[in-house]
DNA sequence: TTGAAAGCGGTACCAT
DNA sequence: ATGGTACCGCTTTCAA
């Protein structure tokens, strides 16, 4: 079966019209007589034509695409619930209005900055949605300079000209923590995500704020956010001078690591060692025991950065959104401290 | 900054020629006196010029891009430790050639062959990446008809006209259930993916093959993959008429959730009950017991796929490609079966 | 070997 | 309201 290559030219004549009135009236522009407008219309459905935006691209100067850059390290680059979910969040908004998604993974600073270089002047996409902030993130600038739109999950410290997607988290932190003190627990630690990303800090701060109001001393030990680390923290705790009858993490994939070495040492969950996990992740509902954490969704915060920037691209509008703060969800990794030896 | 918008005129100018030469030069055709070639290319370089994909493909009918479509529930896109490394992969390919991944997702059937039926007549793509083969999968006569190149991860049931990648598996799971059946287990049961998807349906013959081979008779519950269902046929198998004393998931998330199971019942793992996942998640290094599963290596699933595609793209080249076998990974979640009472 | 010009599939402007 | 035409940035003939 040859697929037939069809251009505007067959809807104009298929229409009886130039193909300048068929551009109108597919733009919906004003100036085109409603009923010629139909049969324009009508001929395109009928011949299942729609505008190569490549072509289009060429005079509106857009790609008709969002670009998303990805910076992980190949060896832990696994697990991340929060992707593929966001993704699909993404694509409900950009399907709907003839939009693509061009995905990118870089394996370090460079190749990250080289990918917005080359989306950028290679004209791939009309703007990029910036995930896993850091502080003092050098890609807000970057892409500034490059004359793109983007819009950031989360607030940027430095001055930024583009829209924000925000959650709060303070709210769902203060919750868990008040849970957790009011089982019982004194010593809580926190395994916190990578600090220069915003996020982590963020939780880090919030983790600490929160001890302090209670009376009691923060215990924090930084990671890159991987399991990995996530295990090797969790022995450092375990073995340390003030160990702890808690600990939260600063994402779910840490809890589940940090089960593990729990289990393995023998320590009955959640009697031993209260989890939680800081995110809310589907396998959090599976393992055992269930991972007590904060709700998130990864869909919405997608929806909302892809209408923003679409808007931004199209219509110069910046405007912010806030989403719902995250909740606690309380599961089974979390229970009143034994009062055992230790 | 206003970045100008530099263009293959401005190159042309730069080089003292016309723009035509610059595009031979470019394309590297011959024809081109070699000391007006290394005068164009220093002007291209000088002036950070490349050459404006959507313009180019205009009359070379190319995209430049490659296409990648997961079909998805939106409620269990979350967990798949695959993709993220395989689409690394892919991009290191296509970084490398200037080229990029076009990503979509879709909750059914139907979105997935309107995702695949936009990006081929709006031209967004050059070729697909068939993942999650199903048995008699409608997408390769669906991609054939839209006359679009492909390659799939698997061989196709149906006549299929692309490349295929694989891998083999039958030898890692015969060594699998090897080791299972050495070490004393009788009772091995199997929760089985999706049985529509290709790669599914094989290991799960492959591990009926090897029971019988031992004089075993197997025992199987079908899921959709996810670890909900893995979690339920836990359930089910530890509650059945032939309680196992040993499982094999389909993957590891699924086996992570029959771990966690297993805990709530208050088995102690390994000794109670042996676990195995089949595709070797790192997740699956830190949970406890770490498990015991089948290597995969998802970032040269993508080199692979992106290379077999663009060379079918590119230069017309089908070529098959077969990948090292998946070899077992013994970790610490199996191990004899205890002898006591059940 | 090189230049000039047509054409790819659209949009946008200027007449009418 | 509609048609004609120039033009977007590049590739590809065709002459020279």
């Amino acid at each position: 079966m040859t697929s037939a290559r069809i251009t505007i030219n067959d809807v104009a004549k298929a229409a009886g019209v130039s193909k300048g009135l068929v551009s109108l009236a597919l733009n919906e522009r004003r100036g085109v007589a409603p009923e010629t407008r139909d049969r324009i219309l009508g001929a395109a459905r009928d011949l299942g034509w729609s505008p190569n935006p490549g072509a289009r691209g060429l005079t509106t100067r857009r790609a008709y695409a969002l670009g998303l850059i990805l910076r992980r390290d190949p060896r832990t680059i696994e697990v991340d619930p929060f992707f593929p979910a966001f993704i699909a969040g993404v694509e409900t908004v950009l399907s709907a209005r003839g939009q693509v998604l061009v995905l990118s993974v870089a394996a370090d600073h460079d190749a990250e900055a080289a990918a917005y270089e080359r989306l950028s002047t290679d004209k791939r996409v009309d703007g990029f949605l910036l995930t896993d902030l850091l502080a003092d993130d050098m890609r807000i600038r970057l892409v500034e300079s490059l004359g793109m739109h983007a819009v950031s999950l989360g607030s940027p410290t430095a001055d930024s000209v583009f829209p924000v997607i925000s959650r709060d988290y303070d709210e769902g932190i203060d919750a868990l923590m008040e849970h957790l003190i009011s089982l019982g627990h004194r010593e809580i630690a926190h395994v916190s995500g990578d600090e220069q990303m915003l996020h982590g800090r963020r939780r880090r701060e919030r983790y600490e704020h929160a001890m302090r109001e209670a009376g009691l001393v923060p215990n924090v030990i930084a990671t890159d956010f991987s399991p990995e680390q996530g295990a090797g923290a969790t022995k450092a705790l375990l073995d340390g001078p003030r160990r702890p009858t808690a600990i939260v993490y600063g994402n779910d994939p840490m809890a589940v690591a940090g089960m593990g070495v729990a289990h393995e040492r023998g320590l009955r969950l959640p009697r031993d060692l209260s989890i939680t996990g800081l995110d809310g992740s589907q396998i959090g509902t599976y393992i055992y025991p269930s991972l007590t954490t904060l709700d998130n969704d990864p869909t919405e915060w997608g929806i909302a950065a892809a209408t923003a920037l679409l808007r931004l691209v199209e219509d110069g509008e910046t405007s912010n959104v806030t989403l719902p703060p995250a909740g606690l969800v309380v599961r089974a990794s979390t229970a009143a401290p034994s009062t055992g030896q230790h």
